[in-house]
DNA sequence: TTTATTGTTTAGACAAATCTAAAAATTTAT
DNA sequence: ATAAATTTTTAGATTTGTCTAAACAATAAA
């Protein structure tokens, strides 16, 4: 078994190795809240027990091993996510620091159990999709907000930021999952856009158009 | 706050003070599971934060401020333990060890939601009370079953040994909550109970009788 | 009322996770 | 290619919770 600290690592160090391979040390100290002296020796730790690959200076990589534990901490993360909303009437931007803590939880009959419980939910929250047991995600046809052209429509399904102020913004304007929008303009000069979201006009930022997740159609 | 090893003191501290008070070192060792040598040092690192009453050889007592908290991790270890009983289908022989989990869950929105998800109950799946979220618990009118005569009828409302081997055996009895049961006779000479459950007469020995507790009704 | 026995505390050590400061390696700039 | 800047690692220290072994207190027995 993993301590709780163990735990956080990997799973970021899983979540950083979808942006770069390997993960750098800096990277994972900046996202963990830490300084680099100490993820050098967590790094060795995780090394270890054969749950990272290590090489000096280079970075790291997660063994199977190290990515099945990462996969499972997350798909908990994600079952709790969707506990709180849809249960216990969460909002989005509030569910994230409590799952934090509740992925840790060890027990797999609990897990399983939720699952069910939640009738087997296939994303979480933000629209990120939830692993099932063997850490099989299903492949989900996302395209970002930005890359979209005028007179695309499509649903927003995700998210690919989390912090509480950009979903509280995204409430703010109406643009939550589900939604179906259409694009009217996407501006030259600033890369703002334009958009219709349930009849009403809205232009949003390309900054926050990069962060929304469409599904055409 | 508190850390959670911190937490699981306080509680056990808090339980112990049932039986006897000031709580002594070696009971805290046993039920932590620790060493005596261990519990000294916790009891004077709680000392400084003023959640106990410390007196060297003599024991300690909860202040005013630690019985809070720990009734507040009673609180939500019990309400855990109804969640997963009644929404999970666990066993009320499953539940101890993951409540045990659980409860060091830092997030008050968390259990009043949960509390209200429940449907604000007042029992815990062995019967136990939970009290409301400033510490209060509903007075409950127990009575051990050894203490009961032949004739004496009653509703089996709680136990008061939790570990899986005697739930277990009270499921195989079918002497679970809100079964109706009448004595029919206390034996002399070992105080076993010859009783009447659902129309089936079973004995239990007085061992297992000190540890069911029944509503006289 | 000395002597055992038991219970509790202290002293000193250790593992886990963290830090600061300094050294070493790598990358970038000149 | 050499120097400068950046990144990463090491060395040594700190905090938390634990341990063993030894000292000390309180209680029970002789
Ligand atoms: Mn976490
Ligand atoms: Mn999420
Ligand atoms: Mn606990
Ligand atoms: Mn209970």
């Amino acid at each position: 078994m993993q301590s709780y600290t163990e735990e956080n690592y990997l799973k970021i160090i899983y979540h950083l190795s979808e942006i770069s391979n390997p993960v750098l040390t800096n990277a994972i100290a900046e996202r963990i809240q830490t300084k680099a002296a100490s993820v050098t020796d967590m790094i060795k730790k995780l090394s270890e027990k054969e749950l990272v690959n290590y090489v000096k200076y280079q970075g790291v990589t997660l063994t199977e091993k190290g990515k099945l534990t990462a996969i499972n901490i997350v798909r908990k993360h994600r079952l709790w996510e969707v506990f709180l909303v849809d249960k216990l009437n969460f909002k989005w931007d509030e569910v994230h620091d409590v799952a934090e803590e509740l992925e840790h939880i060890q027990s797999n009959l609990l897990v399983e159990r939720l699952d069910e419980f939640l009738d087997f939910p296939r994303v979480d929250p933000h629209g990120d999709p939830i692993p099932d047991k063997y850490g099989n995600f299903a492949e989900l046809a996302f395209v970002k907000l930005s890359k979209l052209n005028s007179g695309d429509k499509g649903t927003i399904t995700g998210v690919s930021e989390h912090s509480s102020a950009f979903l509280k913004h995204l409430e703010k304007l109406g643009l939550t999952l589900g939604k179906r929008i259409e694009i009217i303009e996407v501006l030259e000069f600033d890369g703002s856009v334009e958009l219709l979201a349930e009849q009403q006009k809205t232009n949003i930022s390309r900054e926050v158009a990069k962060h929304i997740l469409i599904t055409k159609n």
